[in-house]
RNA sequence: GCGGAAGUAGCUCAUUUGGUAGAGCGAUAGCCUUCCAAGCUAUAGGUGGCGGGUUCGAGCCCCGUCUUCCGCUCCA
């Protein structure tokens, strides 16, 4: 563990190094939680972005993409939820150091108070026996109606103080309460500060017309406000999907983990639409192709693993995760929900409009339930360089780093390294990566010994070195290298871009 | 946000009671080189994270702040 550990940082610098991901603002100190791609990294992002893309909507008939914006009408966030579940008043235990939300906190309390007043139900129970009227004592003992009186006020004081948004208040409840932490055991208290995990700006340019909107902490709702137009205008017949990719934002408390949880990030997203009844079965149907499309990529299996939810969200009969075995252990790196018609019946509710659709084949009309798929772009991009990082020591003693990262999702496919930087070779070089650069992302190198250049290349992942020699002069052909196993082969010119195009096929088949 | 540790060149580090910062690697240019890093020469690159204080003088001592890492917490 202590290893992987060693790893995950000696990979983090190996992505700033080589250029795959540097800190954002860095010539600033930084912003925590924010990263930039760099030269390769953005290439590695792109070319997932593609990979997915590719299997998910041209690969489908009945899945079509869409690109909905960041801003989107407030009210969609009360609709989604979000704006009650992603809003809590959290608050410290200076001395036990654990954070609670203070409404549950006083929950807690008035729970206590609760089983205080079932204590004097279950004694006068015992005293009263059969006769016992449990409505007419709570409604008469005094020590009850005391404590159903007490529970009111704090509820409503409660209420209240989350309403209006008085933290300071709430605290002084707390503190009037003397609710203790359970740990410590102390009254020692921090200020309550709310977390919202949704960054909020102003819409409209004069401050009292404006309007406070969010940016996007899912990419999902766009979909959903989108259901019925798409379904209309591309005459779609569920079962179908539509899948985006985008950015959301959100507020995390701790964003760790290097690339893993950001405050910025992308989601690749699928909603499929499909009749009530059936979603189960096509749950299950896209927890396959879903683990089939990272197999695809050649990654390990024993790398994944599904991890069921025990507990559902609210509007879920069904969720699954992907998970994949991070440098820091297994991680979420896509979820698989089965989201009910819960959405859409939602935005039905909150938007007045009829949020359904005719099936002519039931003759009958309906509201969709939802499977989704939703996957961290960032997270596989870091799962594939987790992956990728090898230290590799050679038969004769030296050592050298090497990203295998997939080919058909490398940065770039191919280099082209004139054998010494004289006789021609520079220039029959250049003819090669005229004639490759327009089908793939090439690079030219003539600096330094060959040996050196393919270290580089092994460093950034590039799968395939091409070396000119002064026999390419003579007949026209190359040596071809390949980037994991260092073997090498001759081949024709010619033959370049058609035994790439092969590999990485291959690659995709795997 | 709390606690702990750290911050000197692109990277890894040195500068030992506070006396105007140096190496290796890397980068760039050139030389040499005909297939797997570490041959030669030259050049560039640092207001020591940032701000303040103590001192004749601070990379070094003190305070604050920012960032990163580890733990706690959170994760529809």
């Amino acid at each position: 563990m202590a290893n992987h550990e060693e790893q995950f940082k000696k990979l983090i610098a190996h992505t700033k190094e080589y250029g795959f991901i540097f800190p954002s603002s860095e010539i600033y100190d930084g912003l925590a939680a924010v990263y930039d791609y760099a030269q390769y990294g953005i290439e590695l992002k792109k070319n997932i972005r593609e990979y997915w893309w590719k299997s998910m909507v041209q690969m489908h008939e009945n899945i079509v993409g869409i690109d909905s914006s960041i801003f989107m009408h407030p009210t969609i966030w009360k609709a989604s939820g979000h704006v009650d579940a992603f809003n809590d008043p959290m608050i410290d235990n200076k001395d036990s150091k654990k954070r609670y939300r203070a409404d549950m906190l006083i929950e807690d309390y008035i729970a206590k108070i609760e089983d205080k007043i079932e204590k004097e139900v279950g004694k006068a129970q015992k005293r009263f026996g059969e006769t016992f009227d449990r409505e007419q004592f709570v409604n008469t003992n005094p020590r009850v109606v005391e404590y159903q009186k007490k529970m009111q006020e704090i509820s409503h004081r409660m209420n209240h103080d989350l309403e209006i948004n008085d933290l300071a208040d709430l605290k002084k409840l707390i503190e009037e309460l003397e609710i203790v932490c359970p740990v410590s055991g102390s009254r020692n208290w921090t200020d309550i500060r709310q977390f919202n995990l949704m960054f909020s700006t102003q819409i409209g340019s004069v401050s009292e017309d404006s309007n406070t909107i969010y940016l996007r902490p899912e990419t999902a709702q766009g979909i959903f406000v989108n259901f019925l137009n798409v379904q209309k205008t591309g005459r779609m017949k569920i079962p179908f999907g539509i899948a985006q990719t985008g950015k959301a934002f959100r507020n995390e408390i701790v964003a760790r983990q290097f690339i893993f949880r950001m405050r910025e990030f992308e989601q690749m997203e699928m909603q499929f639409f499909v009749q009530p009844g059936e979603e189960l079965k096509w749950f299950e149907h896209w927890k396959k192709e879903r683990m089939d499309w990272h197999l695809s990529l050649g990654l390990p299996a024993e790398k994944y693993r599904f991890h069921d939810h025990e507990k559902l969200a609210h509007y879920a009969n069904a969720a699954t995760d992907i998970e994949f075995n991070f440098l820091f252990g297994f991680k979420e790196l896509e979820g698989i929900h089965s989201r009910t018609n819960y959405d859409l019946s939602r935005h039905q509710e909150f938007s007045g409009k009829k949020m359904q659709y005719f099936d002519t084949e039931r003759n009958e009309s309906y509201t969709p339930y939802v499977i989704e798929t939703s996957i961290g772009l960032d997270r596989m991009c870091l799962a594939v360089l987790c992956q990728a990082y090898t230290e590799e020591k050679l038969e004769d003693g030296s050592e050298r780093i090497v990203m295998k990262i997939p080919a058909i999702i490398a940065p770039y496919k191919v280099a082209i390294l004139p054998l010494v930087k004289k006789d021609g070779m520079p220039e029959k070089a250049r003819e090669i990566l005229h004639t490759l650069q327009s089908v793939y992302m090439c690079q030219y190198d003539e600096k330094d010994t060959i040996g050196r250049r393919y270290r580089r290349q092994d460093a950034i992942g590039t799968p395939f070195c091409i070396t000119i020699d002064t026999t390419t002069l003579q007949d026209n052909t190359v040596t071809i290298r390949e980037r994991d196993s260092m073997k090498q082969e001759r081949i024709s010119i010619q033959e370049i871009d058609a035994y790439i195009h092969e590999k990485l096929i291959k690659t995709r088949e795997k």
